[in-house]
RNA sequence: GCUGCUGUAGCUCAGUGGUAGAGCGCGUCAUUGGUAAUGACGAGGUCGGGAGUUCAAUCCUCCCCAGCAGCACCA
């Protein structure tokens, strides 16, 4: 029963009546001739669809031209079939396997002996152009299931063929050609090969496993980035180029930061500049803290087996653990490590939870004891896989700014609330703004009731609630013992980081035996909240050097001033003002070499200090000092008791 | 761990089948200067490690190690 005609609502609210059947192409060109040129898509109810689909019932359209945001998303996924067919072309026997768009561009895994090198992009790209020059009409054609395994099959396109069988039997097989060559896909396309321009670029190669499993094939994936225009494709460029500029890595070793070395791959040896980072951001933390009604505690290194066997983390995750024989080794030339076979075994902590239960078991706890909020900068290690290393940011040894709040129930909603206080107020006394929060919720694989279940989202979620916080939930991303919250913070160029997280965990006090008495006089189970608010300290550290580019605000700038002269004659008024800066606490260095200020000015600039103090005999004899700021091209003049007060005050912590 | 690429002076990088070069940095000397590089001279390297091919290997081959990019992993 078809209607005689459909209404169509465009997006201004105007509405139009067609008779049904008639494609997205047909109305743009009842709208306008120039649209109908410019479109490349429709969007039906909010889904984009293509143009040449049959409209048969009454919705709001948009036609959607080349240039609107929408089509970013279809330029690259028409780019990516586009990528497909010119290496098909280039390099028979290739397989194609899947090419989705991804932020900022699009991927195509293949399938090939022999992987592809960034000496094959040129060629590659070439075709591809020529591919869009020729503008071959994208079209959609439904198949037969059994007509496209043949087909796919006989073309030796193994890969299609598994995608295919593994498609529910309720749905269309949609298969897209460009002239003679075509590929599954869901859709939707644009009207040509033209339509995807030539403002893209192939970006790199890099091994893919199959369906993202590692036990199946290595596939060979090139990556691309695509754009609307050359100047949106040129933007995107010169912001890579930016980000490695921001490179932690780069500029640590630029400001004499920290480094890594072969002996000790994945830790970090920081040197003292580095470390003077850690100090303020830790000491920082620490007061945030201890204002929060933490106590703070420090836990053992290496812990016997049984103990980790008793946390349940033997059996998980053992082979992430740095395992020590408990034995004494050989101290032959020559000879074995051990003489015997050791027996039994100490680990070394990959997380501070286990033993922070230990503290809350010494004694009797009673229910007024609750919450207790158990903190520790604890240093873990974790044997983490080769290429999974990563700068700062994923390391073998790191320091959580852990804790651990042991409450009650009902308790569970006022320490969220105060926690996330907490995580906002230290973000944004960091320099970020504008988290993102998630709630993670229960996973297929979990321990503890539904009921339990129940509550712990709800409390979570009612937390955020009362806050006012936005959140997005991600269903089933939860630990096994118990929901959480990821902060996910966005750093100055855009790039989003997942540090604090708060979880809540009903499986570790009853495997570890924890109780309190309660007011009732019997044994109740504590519920034990897992947080952490810049997680890793080291990779925290990194982030904030990409965040700032190595500018870091003055209270945690290495160097927070330089006293620079100008001529010998002021050496020792130099001298005064450096050790006059001392003496308030400030990181300072004294720069008294022989050396012209221009040279002097350039150096420290480079090296992100933030003050400069500059005196020459002008200042040495007025007790004064020319300062100079970082990025600043001119310099003020303060007599030096004024300046230093100044400077201390600029260089207090936010708290 | 998997795939690919890379490994030369403290740093950034060039280079060659006949035992190595630049810039910066470092040292010495001269220069005492007003806000992003003063000049001259000099000292630095078992060319990631091991084995092989060769009259000869930093260069070619193989193995190992590490780094980088991505994948997988991240309690």
């Amino acid at each position: 029963m078809t209607a005689d005609q459909i209404t169509l609502t465009l997006p201004d609210g105007a509405t139009r009546t067609y008779a049904p059947g008639t494609t997205g192409m047909q109305v743009a060109e009842s709208i306008a001739k120039s649209l109908a040129k410019a479109s490349v898509a429709i969007k039906i109810d909010g889904e984009i669809c293509d143009l040449s689909l049959p409209i048969n019932k009454d919705a709001r359209i948009a036609i959607i031209r080349r240039d609107d945001d929408d089509a970013l998303e279809l330029i690259r996924h028409d780019a990516a079939h586009v990528l497909a067919e010119a290496v098909q072309t280039l390099f028979p026997g290739t397989q194609v396997t899947i090419g989705p768009t991804i932020e900022n561009g699009f991927y195509y895994d293949f399938a090939r002996d022999e992987p592809f090198s960034p000496e094959d992009f040129a060629a590659i790209e070439k075709k591809m152009k020529e591919i869009v020059a020729a503008g071959k009409p994208f079209t959609r054609e439904v198949w037969d299931r059994q007509k496209a395994i043949e087909t796919f099959k006989a073309k030796g396109e193994t890969f299609k063929v598994e995608l295919i069988q593994d498609l529910p039997g309720t749905e269309d097989i949609k298969i897209y050609k460009q002239g003679d060559w075509f590929d599954l896909c869901r859709g939707p396309h644009m009207k040509t090969t033209a339509d995807v321009g030539t403002s893209f670029k192939l970006m790199k190669v890099a091994g893919a496993y199959w369906r993202g499993d590692s036990s199946r094939q290595m596939l060979t994936r090139i990556y691309a980035t695509a754009w609307r225009n050359d100047k949106e494709l040129q933007d995107y460029l010169t912001q890579i180029e930016e980000a490695e500029k921001r490179d932690h890595r780069k500029i640590g070793k630029e400001m004499d930061l920290f480094h890594l070395q072969d002996e000790a791959q994945g830790s970090i040896f920081w040197h003292p500049k580095g470390y003077s980072i850690w100090l303020a951001l830790e000491a920082y933390m620490r007061r945030r803290q201890t204002d929060g009604g933490y106590v703070e505690v420090k836990t053992p290194q290496l812990m016997d087996s049984r103990f980790w066997e008793a946390s349940g983390h033997w059996g998980k995750y053992r082979d992430n653990m740095f395992v020590v024989p408990d034995v004494v080794p050989n101290t032959e030339d020559g000879g074995k490590v051990f003489k015997e076979e050791p027996k039994h075994f100490m680990a070394l902590k990959p997380m501070n939870c286990p033993a922070h239960v230990q503290i809350f078991k010494q004694g009797i706890r009673s229910y007024r004891d609750l919450p207790l909020r158990l903190a520790e900068f604890g240093c873990c290690h974790r044997n983490e896989a080769h290429g999974a290393l990563h700068g700062l940011m994923r390391v073998r040894q790191f320091t959580q700014d852990d804790a651990h709040i042991f409450c009650r129930e009902d308790q569970i909603l006022s320490e969220c609330i105060k926690f996330c206080k907490l995580t906002e107020a230290v973000y944004k006394d960091l320099g970020f703004e504008g988290t993102i929060v998630k709630l993670e919720t229960r996973p297929e694989k979990r321990v503890g009731s539904d009921d339990l279940w129940d509550k712990a989202e709800a409390g979570l979620m009612d937390a955020l609630k009362e806050l006012g916080m936005k959140y997005e939930i991600a269903p089933g991303d939860g630990a096994f013992y118990g929901p959480k919250l990821a902060f996910i913070v966005r750093d100055a160029i855009g790039r989003e980081w997942g540090c604090a997280t708060l979880q809540l965990d009903f499986n570790l006090p009853e495997r570890l035996d924890a109780n309190y008495i309660g007011e009732d006089g019997g044994k109740h189970r504590p519920v034990m909240l897992h947080r952490a608010i810049l997680g890793s300290i080291e990779r925290f550290i990194g982030i904030l050097i990409e965040n700032y580019a190595g500018k870091l605000p003055t209270w945690l700038a290495p160097v927070q001033c330089v006293v620079a002269t100008i001529t010998s004659e002021a050496d020792t008024y130099a001298k005064e003002v450096f050790e006059a800066l001392q003496a308030r606490g400030l990181r300072v260095e004294l720069d008294v070499r022989n050396e012209k200020i221009n040279y002097k000015v350039r150096e420290h600039s480079l090296a992100k200090v933030p003050y400069m103090f500059v005196v020459g005999a002008r200042e040495a004899a007025e007790k004064t000092v020319a300062i100079r700021t970082l990025g600043s091209q001119d310099q003020q003049f303060k007599p030096l008791d004024q300046a230093l007060a100044d400077l201390a005050n600029a260089a207090n912590p936010p708290y």
